[in-house]
DNA sequence: ACGCCCGCCTGTAAGC
DNA sequence: TGCTTACAGGCGGGCG
């Protein structure tokens, strides 16, 4: 279940170590990881000879910049882990399905067990190299124009909440352009991008809101609540390396698990006590998935 | 437009 | 103890 803290996390220290190196050699030991791809070869020869450039992120999305232009776009899934190893001497996980090791020695690993993510290379929107920085101005952010441009398949995407600051009077607007429950919106990944089951009950809870509430029935002060909750509770995450759960197997780049885990104020704690009110953790199941709540301090 | 379900997957754990 | 079942849920697609 990596989210948006878990995959910056990784985006951050991706950044430290693999930018500035050479593309050597890239297998692939389980195609379905490289589904998007003809071939487990096309995929491979995109990506050979190439050097790293810079490493972005969109939602849940880690975009990794080649020097020709194209991307290598990384999704988790469910159970994904990328890790950087110095040898490749040393023992390769069950369920490592693509391997990519660098001319300057070491290697990067995708390991997951779920097959629910996936690797694919983007060409960009021409298949040309992308333009640079310009901004268009206007409407989206900045920042996720040159995005957008060099990943055309990341643009159903909405807006990525920590990457793209907007006021939260802009937020209250897209609020009432929608209906529906507010919990079912913050993770639609076409509305805004990287939250998931885990910081979506987060955020509800920091908000005060119940995870049912209609979207376009929010007060102007819960809407600047729930704009500010989500922003800190995704930049707090961040700050402690994601969160890693006894199921889940969140790890970072060096297999190391995240901190956050223990700042859960719901998610994962029914029947605890709420950390503000002491009245027990409530799970219910909605939509084939489980929403943790306080019954008292969210309305 | 929205809620809800399925299929895709494997590992873990609870139930019988 | 051993088998079966449920659950975890991101994402895309379908249906009502």
């Amino acid at each position: 279940m990596p989210e948006l803290p878990e995959v910056e996390t990784l985006r951050l220290d991706l950044a430290k170590e693999v930018v500035g190196r050479k593309i050597k050699a890239v297998s692939v030991a389980n195609g379905r990881s490289v589904r998007r791809h003809p071939s487990a070869k096309h995929f491979r020869a995109l990506l050979e000879g190439h050097s790293i450039k810079s490493v972005g992120r969109l939602g849940k999305y880690l975009l990794v910049a080649l020097d020709n232009g194209s991307t290598l776009v990384v999704h988790l899934g469910m159970s994904g882990q990328l890790l950087r190893v110095k040898s490749a001497k040393e023992p390769k996980p069950k369920h490592t399905h693509v391997v990519i090791t660098f001319t300057q020695g070491g290697e990067l690993r995708y390991v997951d067990p779920r097959t629910f993510g996936e690797m694919f290379v983007s060409l960009g929107a021409t298949g040309e190299k992308p333009a640079s920085s310009s901004s268009v101005n206007g409407a989206p952010p900045a920042a996720t124009v040159p995005i957008r441009q060099a990943v055309p398949e990341l643009s159903h995407l909405g807006f990525d909440p920590v990457e793209d600051v907007m006021s939260w009077e802009r937020f209250a607007l897209m609020l009432r352009s929608r209906h529906g429950a507010i919990k079912a919106l913050l993770m639609d990944q076409q509305f805004a991008a990287g939250i998931g089951n885990l910081y979506s009950d987060e955020i509800l809870f920091a908000s005060g809101l119940r995870y049912d509430r209609l979207s376009d029935s929010l007060s102007a002060t819960e809407a600047r609540r729930l704009y500010r909750a989500m922003v800190e509770t995704l930049a707090e995450a961040i700050k402690h390396r994601g969160s890693s759960l006894a199921d889940e197997q969140y790890r970072d780049l060096f297999g190391e698990i995240g901190d956050y885990q223990g700042q859960h104020q719901v998610y994962d704690r029914e029947g605890q006590p709420c950390r503000r009110c002491r009245n027990p953790i409530v799970r219910v199941r909605t939509g084939g998935r489980s929403t943790f709540y306080c019954e008292h301090c969210q309305v």
